[in-house]
DNA sequence: CCCAATATTAAAAAATTGTAAACACCCCAT
DNA sequence: ATGGGGTGTTTACAATTTTTTAATATTGGG
């Protein structure tokens, strides 16, 4: 199982309470942090609070059905690719296809299997990033990722923490544009409000500790880490 | 917005006649290519002339079972990435999990319903075109929105915001003409008043840049780009 | 051939980022 | 408690690039 920085958030929102700790338990012994909540506008206010990466909401849930908050969601740019998945009792296709097309990625019906979910979730990730293990080598670049070390030409560079996260997350995607939104989104979550200058300043100091050709600016857009 | 050129392909391998047809149909009828094979060692075959974005896979076919195929391809770097989707009538949890833990991306049983399996598919690619971002060509033109780089004849070249994204809407729809006043709104935004000579100073910079046969001036009306 | 629409230029204006320094914090060893 | 070192953020300003304007030349359809 890939190893991030931090372990993969999953939320869950049910109403039932023996849904909710089933599948958490599964999800938990399968290295993933879960947060849960017991219905729709909880489970708005708790991912906007925790950022998850992976929301999986029962469609049947009082205040907010699944797919209102899916919707809800989607507006957002910070969950706009967030993966969602949809829980139900209701074996209905034409259920299933609203699902899929208001923004789910899967849509599964009870009774679930947790193992058949946790699969599911599992393959999910599997396509957001294919990365093997928590060490990603790029060029003579190594970053390892639980050791919080980066390594160039066998000399071991000391990043900060938050040096070494916006590193990690330009280095999850080279050559990709990382807007300066994202980065802010990503890096320093979705609540924190931080100056204009803070993230040049963070940018600045990497370059300066591994030389300053590795992070591309483009200006009005982002940043970009190549080779 | 950006749009894709060639549509998009889809293998489906099965040895009932009947499923091919019906599948097949449904999914030409959203716009998708569809290529079939009988077995799992033609479907290898047919999968390395064409090339699929996408494949789906019966479990249990004479020859060799999905299963064995995905394998196959999944060693191949063609198709690490391809989509995959197995299809099968064994509704068996440990099998759906060996099938997702093979490299399958979906697992869904008969009898199937062929609008169910269309939005899953559409679902699939909505999630790949998420991350991996898509990537206009256009002759020698390749315009990656992800990457922010516009390439032409293999030379790398730098345009700013703006002309960014103003050639990236004119590419988006070769040969269309758009009006000012319709690109002033996508480029510049409805609530932006600038002056008149503003986009032709950009258009400018653009045919400086690429080249000035790209893109044609319709007196009175607008701009249209062409190879 | 005429005239409005567009092309071309250069220069001003605006927006964005780079940089250095200072500040506030926190933690830890003294 | 106290002070040093590291971290994260902000500030103010410099440097740079992008975007716009304005002034002038050119074009092409009627």
């Amino acid at each position: 199982m890939a190893q991030e920085i931090k372990p993969r958030t999953i939320l869950i929102a049910d109403d039932e309470p023996d849904i909710l700790e089933i599948v958490s338990f599964n999800l938990q012994a399968e290295g993933y942090e879960v947060i849960t909540a017991k219905n729709g506008n909880e489970a708005i206010e708790v991912a906007k609070i925790h950022n998850p990466d992976l929301i999986i909401l029962d469609v049947m849930m009082p205040g907010k059905t699944g797919f209102e908050v899916c919707k809800i969601l989607r507006t957002l740019p910070a969950f706009e690719n967030t993966i969602i998945i949809f829980l139900t009792a209701l074996n209905d296709d034409s259920t299933e296809i609203k699902g899929l097309e208001t923004g789910g990625d899967d849509y599964i019906t009870k009774p679930i299997s947790p193992r058949v979910l946790t699969s599911r979730v599992n393959a999910l990730f599997r396509r957001i990033t294919k990365e093997t293990g928590s060490v990603l080598q790029i060029g003579d670049l190594i970053i390892d990722r639980e050791k919080y070390i980066v390594t160039s030409n066998n000399e071991e560079i000391t990043l900060a923490r938050k040096e070494f996260e916006l590193l990690a997350l330009l280095t999850s995607k080279p050559s990709k544009v990382f807007l300066r939104n994202e980065i802010l989104h990503k890096v320093w979550g979705t609540d924190v409000i931080v100056g204009d200058r803070t993230i040049d300043v963070h940018i600045r100091k990497i370059r300066q500790k591994l030389g300053s050709d590795c992070i591309t600016t483009i200006k009005g857009v982002g940043y970009k880490f190549h080779m």
